[in-house]
DNA sequence: TTGTTATATTCCGATATGGGCATATCTTTC
DNA sequence: GAAAGATATGCCCATATCGGAATATAACAA
């Protein structure tokens, strides 16, 4: 077997920091791919490719409009990632409060 | 190119699944790796080496008790993971109403 | 010493990746 | 209708994956 998929789940996904990025610039508006493109200095085709990755593990929505794509975040998977993450908060503030006794 | 190493970052370490899993069952107190493998209900192989990537990306640190290694959780590297998608909290809750989520 | 237990590493195979480039598909404009 | 624009997809390559099996390494026991 090899490494799962990318479209596997928002964990996958997510791993790659192109789509990260992506995602970050969809805060607050929708965007058209080249408008992605511009932004991020990279090729439409490399965009395009990102986007369905997110397209397909539901991270972001498209609606036509006209010759354009508009993406849309949608967060909401984004949650289950946060949920697990944030069971381990604990955690590093304790690692923290640690290394801060140490440091003192 | 390639897909990044699961080695890259914590993003690409957690992405896998029973990584995840190893690291939950770290809360609190450390293990043996075949306690690990035992509760996992993986082969010690698959156990180690997965161990290997949360080493090499700092998740986990080990310690050498006779001829066994008891792993350590060292969560402060998730941190990075709960701030970057904590960035999008507000966007999941309202997710359908983007515009909303932005004004506030 | 010899054998056993605990863990790590190497070799192998199958697979999917990300990127570039070319091309296909629509839509708009002339 | 033809050309131009916006986006998606196909093919190719190099690489790293996860898993299994076998083996290596090290510590402990008899």
């Amino acid at each position: 077997m090899a490494r799962a998929a990318t479209t596997t789940d928002a964990f996958n996904a997510v791993a790659e920091p192109q789509r990260r990025r992506i995602l970050t610039l969809l805060k607050g508006r929708e965007r058209s791919v080249n408008e992605l493109a511009g932004a991020l200095r990279v090729s439409q085709t490399r965009v395009s490719k990102h986007l369905r990755v997110l397209r397909v593990v539901g991270l972001v929505s498209v609606r036509e409009a006209g010759q354009q794509r508009l993406y849309t975040l949608d967060a909401r998977g984004l949650k289950p990632i946060h949920d697990w993450v944030g069971g381990f908060e604990e955690f590093w503030s304790q690692s923290f409060d640690r290394l801060n006794a140490y440091v003192k």
